[in-house]
DNA sequence: TAACTTATAGGACGGTCATCCTAATCGTGC
DNA sequence: GCACGATTAGGATGACCGTCCTATAAGTTA
């Protein structure tokens, strides 16, 4: 229990810093202060940096999965869970203001430190895509599911990437009621049959 | 001329590796390298980083204003105007699907170091901002244009965002040609010339 | 030529960083 | 009490960083 303990409270904090702070930004020192250890005691748990970066972002993926995989099992309609991922920007608004979108901020990072982590980052944004086409796909849009998909995830990235910067907090609801009416304009009919009419 | 001309290579190679390998990534022996001159040099050009930094910064605020004052007088109408800037994507489709978009994720990593030049860095979201919400007015929009700019500012971006992580070509043109839509459905009748929509 | 400003070179400095090593402590079974 | 693996503490190391200092070179003016 200690252990894992341990190894949890490190892959936590280095989580909550690298979003907040950014990877590079982020030294060995700043985690030991947040867990509480001593700085030396990291090369028990975690050999190299990019070993801590590797299970945050292992671990990212794995409450995310867990996240959406809830979702579906609550049941409700494609609609009602996309409607769900939209609101996230509303739901976690004070911190996308602060620090950005988690995912989309930590790939940029990645991209610009040319960091062999990157292709596991953007498995996040997948495990998103994925999601979403399927929802689409229950909708009746099959055909352009996933590019229906990776538009509301752009939506979603820029409304972030503008949150962040104008520190805005009606521009952040104006643009989730506006994904709010395209997603309703896309399904007219939320439960059972849906038949696919309007466009954009 | 000589003086000016080393400044000005400074600023201009600082310009490409921030925004290729991100600012705090970026050191002075990076940017002596490129400039090749030595390192003790920069002293006398600029006394800290956060000054090239700053340097860099008004020297993108300049080259954008300049480039959309210039698309403002070489004429057109507001849609063709607007047109242009969606389809910077396009035309810096390599570089944005390497790097992303320069003033996004300049944003992105100054409010991640919690940097002083964070307002400033905005300034580049405001230039394009107000330029966008004139082009708006112009078509008829004054009610809603600032929400307008935002609204497709933010588009952009998303798409910036996900073409740096995807690397998907297709997706950016497949949005590019959404965001025509959505403006052709914005400004059906351009008043006086009738302006067919160029698809290129 | 001589004095002076401008520009450049190269190294020294203190600090921080990731990494690594070694000794001490803890928990548990014998 | 004792042994032994698991865990932790704390410091050493070498590299890199931003910054700063000083000596030299180039250009200008009188």
């Amino acid at each position: 229990m200690g252990g894992q303990s341990t190894r949890d409270q490190i892959i936590q904090c280095a989580d909550r810093l690298f979003y907040e702070n950014g990877f590079e930004h982020t030294s060995f020192t700043d985690i030991a202060a947040a867990v509480q250890i001593s700085r030396g005691n990291f090369y028990y748990h975690f050999k190299t940096k990019d070993e801590i970066l590797d299970a945050v972002i292992l671990h990212r993926l794995a409450t995310t999965q867990a996240m959406l995989e809830r979702w579906e099992a609550e049941g409700g309609t494609p609609v009602g869970r996309i409607g769900r991922f939209i609101h996230i920007l509303i739901q976690n608004q004070a911190k996308i203001m602060k620090h950005g979108c988690p995912v989309g901020t930590l790939c940029h990072e990645l991209a610009k430190l040319n960091h062999a982590a990157q292709a596991d980052a953007t498995r996040l944004f997948t495990l998103f895509r994925d999601w979403l086409a399927r929802q689409f796909t229950l909708l009746g849009r099959a055909a352009d599911a996933d590019a229906l998909a990776l538009h509301l995830l752009a939506r979603s990235q820029g409304v972030a990437t503008l949150a962040q910067a104008l520190r805005d907090e009606g521009f952040v609801q104006a643009e989730v009621r506006r994904m709010d009416d395209w997603l309703a304009a896309l399904a007219p009919e939320p439960p059972g049959s849906a038949q696919p009419q309007a466009s954009n």
